[in-house]
RNA sequence: GGGCCUCUAGCUCAACGGUCAGAGCUGCGGACUUUUAAUCCGUAGGUUGUGGGUUCGAAUCCCACGGGGCCCA
């Protein structure tokens, strides 16, 4: 076995170690070698350490009590003295208990091995009185102790947090010393349980489709590459949701959504991942506009389970509470560029727009691109409060479904806050027939004109042939949304973020 | 893809082109029975990301490569 990634000490022989890692082996070594464990399969342990904080809550600076308890945790300070030792001990999410040795109780000889063998960062266990010190901190006062996992790598200093890229490479030292990186695994898991509990509210049905497909769809990227050896098929992963949720729509899951990883072969940066979550969901007899009100549902939701629905966020303070406002988007670019903005536009004049804004174009896009552009640059950004975008023009989403009023215009919508996209909406397209010619020519597009290389889903289109039911659908990336909730990058969102390897 | 910044001890960081590359934490040895990042005394720890070059002399200047970050397209 080989790693490319791991770091490179831990391929050293030990003579090369540095010293700190060399004295570390070697206690191991000798607390194996003397017949005691390093590592022993389990411990004594009663309680947790915040079950003895809770219990023993009351106690009043000084006092003590008869009562035994076994705690473990991880060592994260010592502070010794010649008869007397201090270690705080650290479990899950920074939980933090203070356990004493002292040598009219513990004896001699486990005091002695105590400051010999007891680093920090050693997991460790100890058993004893739960008293309160002279000072008032709640603590066990041993009577055993005994290693528990014996750590061969020094902990990075508490005191100072890792550098940026030592956080992200060693997530596990990272979650170690720091609180928030603790939070943040515990905020996100409340945030995917506050997802999953709207939706099953409203009685959708959480479906798993599959990761690995045939042809990629559901959006415009590029995908990773993978080869089935059972069936010697070449394979890709899913960039999108969508296609296998309107299969189950078309079946009869008339609410269902999946909330899942969907893979991007592209840019990795502060914003992208190349892999995220995704989440999509599909109401059957709905629309954009009843679709929208789940979304606003999803994002209250998990407000809620966070604690406020007022986020403060660099921008300004986005009140979730207020209007989420519906802006055409011709309306939106009018009120920018101080003129009314339509459809029927000229390139020219929208290009003098861009010029007088300051916004560059590249003059050789189409007109309604350009528009795209205006909209994206003089528009989006100055959107703080929740906003639905809509009426777009039909180049914005080729998948979407004609506007039922107004020609040339797409039912679709982009959610806006904070002046960032945080999802999307549609009155879904259903008719096969259309479906079919807006795939060709997309494929026909991403095969740059070849025929023979462009890819149809098939399958999906004989589902819509089966006929599906009008639908409304969303999508919501769900690691912007944690961003928007805690302000964090999408490198502290995401646990263990995707890195090139070291050296 | 382009521009700028950055990489030094286990960790976090110093060091004008000029003595032997330093500090805090950590480690090691010692003192201490109520500490809170304990304190005190002593001590160890380095391929300065990698490879070239300039120079009497390079962590420092130049070039290439690699990693990370920020901005731009």
């Amino acid at each position: 076995m080989s790693s490319v990634t791991e770091n490179p000490t831990t391929a050293l022989p030990e003579a090369e170690l540095p010293e700190q890692m060399r004295v570390r082996r070697e206690k191991r070594d000798r607390l194996i070698a003397e017949g005691g464990q390093a590592y022993p399969v389990a411990v004594p342990r009663t309680h947790s350490l915040a079950e003895v904080r809770e219990q023993w809550a009351h106690l009043e600076t000084g006092e003590e009590t008869q009562d035994v308890v076994a705690v473990a945790g991880r060592v994260v300070f010592v502070r010794t003295t010649g008869k007397l030792a201090f270690a705080t001990l650290q479990e899950g999410v920074g939980t933090r208990l203070q356990v004493m040795l002292s040598l009219a109780e513990v004896g001699q000889e486990a005091l002695d091995a105590f400051k010999r063998d007891a680093d920090l960062g050693d997991h460790v266990w100890v058993e004893g009185r739960v008293i309160s010190s002279r000072r008032g901190e709640l603590s066990v006062m041993a009577t055993r102790w005994g290693v528990a996992s014996k750590a061969l790598r020094p902990l990075p200093t508490l005191h100072k947090e890792l550098s940026e890229e030592s956080r992200v490479r060693q997530r596990y030292a990272d979650l170690v010393v720091r609180q928030e990186a603790r939070d943040m695994v515990r905020t996100k898991a409340a945030a995917l349980r506050a997802v999953r509990s709207v939706l099953d509210g409203q009685g959708y049905l959480e479906v798993e489709t599959p990761v690995l497909q045939l042809v990629h769809g559901g959006a415009a990227a590029r995908p990773f590459r993978t080869h089935l050896n059972a069936f010697d098929q070449e394979m890709v992963l899913r960039i999108a949701l969508e296609l296998n949720l309107k299969k189950a729509v078309v079946g009869g899951v008339d609410r269902v959504y999946e909330m899942g990883r969907i893979f991007r072969n592209e840019g990795v940066d502060a914003t992208h991942s190349p892999e995220f979550t995704m989440l999509e969901a599909y109401q059957a007899w709905g629309d954009q506009r009843s679709i929208a009100g789940l979304m606003r549902d999803l994002y209250l939701g998990v407000a809620d389970a966070l604690g406020s629905r007022q986020v403060e966020t660099p921008a300004g303070t986005v009140d979730l509470d207020g209007e989420w406002r519906w802006l055409p988007v011709y309306e939106g670019v009018s009120e920018a560029v101080g003129e009314e903005v339509t459809q029927e536009t000229s390139k020219e004049t929208l290009l003098a727009h861009a010029e007088r804004h300051g916004v560059e174009v590249d003059p050789a896009l189409e007109k309604d691109k350009v528009f795209l552009e205006l909209l994206g640059e003089l528009v989006e950004p100055g959107l703080l409060q929740p906003t639905f975008l809509c009426d777009y023009p039909a180049i914005a989403q080729p998948l979407a479904r004609p506007h039922r009023d107004t020609p040339g215009l797409i039912e679709a919508w982009d959610l806006i806050i904070a002046g960032v996209e945080r999802g999307t909406g549609f009155s879904e397209l259903v008719d096969p027939v259309v479906q079919r010619e807006v795939l060709t020519a997309q494929s026909l597009r991403a095969a740059g004109g070849d025929p023979e290389a462009m890819q149809l889903d098939e399958d999906f289109l004989r589902a819509l042939e089966y006929g599906a039911p009008p639908m409304g659908g969303l999508g919501l990336g769900v690691d912007r949304l944690i961003m928007l909730f805690t302000g964090a990058n999408i490198r502290e969102t995401i646990l263990f973020p995707h890195l090139k390897p070291e050296a």
